[in-house]
DNA sequence: ATCGGTGCAAACAATTTGCATTAGA
DNA sequence: TCTAATGCAAATTGTTTGCACCGAT
């Protein structure tokens, strides 16, 4: 997750036909970087080391287009706000520690079980699949 | 879906030593009715039918109160906001249609399925599961 | 030179809270 | 009676929007 993954996404945004502005890439800079989900305001005060002046509600307008052109992800972990990432290879469920607050994502057959699952058993198109389990770490649980 | 269900749950109140409200009876009766899994706002409209001056913030109270004694049960839909529905025997998972905008509750392995899955591979012990689904269900597809 | 994007401040929506009053036990 | 619970209104929180100005293409 170095500067090379923002030029990228950075490229991606231009080719959808959007500019690369100081906003857009200090949001996409932060989320590159960042080693843990993170809501809207926590990536404002990131991207503000960057690019100072950069206005919370640019964060948010930049976020949603990240949303919209596939480029980042929301998480919604039950509270109210969202929590946001750079997209990975879909299909992932998130693991979300009450303890450390932590939240890790997880690839897997899990989630494309459920999607058959559904097909089979309810004629339910699945389009995307929220799957959110909050517990305690194996980490917090040694310390317990 | 009677009264019955409401007296029963008013006892449980009582049990763990709270004062049996019109207001609260007013939320517990809408919850028993309803069909669907609503919102506070859309609770506190039906309650005002059975009970006129109900306050939608002690709505709010007793969805909470509800909430931590087991009664009731939120889900996050991604939108902003919770929907409530009575607790049914845990371990369920909600299928949310996007064109019907419904919500469906299904019972059954799957869940438990995930859990067991976590405390295998990841040293995770979940406590709850979140688990929505979006996407087009059964009836939907078929009228498109 | 355009017109998309920004900053700013005000608008919103969902939920929470402080406080004086009311009513369940 | 005595304290939990309510109503009301104001405060919070997370997010969105209108609009005049600015800067990437």
């Amino acid at each position: 997750m170095h500067d090379g993954g923002v030029e990228q996404l950075a490229e991606q945004l231009r080719e959808a036909g959007h500019r690369l502005t100081a906003p857009r890439r200090a949001v996409l800079t932060v989320l590159a970087e960042a080693t843990e989900h993170l809501p809207a305001d926590r990536i404002h005060e990131l991207a503000a080391a960057h690019t100072p002046e950069v206005n919370l509600a640019s964060v948010y307008r930049t976020l949603q287009l990240l949303g919209e052109l596939g480029l980042a992800h929301e998480v919604r972990l039950g509270d109210g706000r969202g929590y946001w990432e750079l997209a990975h290879g879909e299909d992932a469920y998130h693991l979300h520690c009450l303890r450390c607050r932590s939240v890790t994502h997880h690839a897997g057959d899990t989630v494309r079980q459920v999607r058959a699952h559904l097909g089979d058993a309810h004629g339910f198109r699945a389009e995307s699949v929220d799957l959110v389990v909050h517990g305690v770490c194996a980490a917090c649980q040694h310390e317990a």
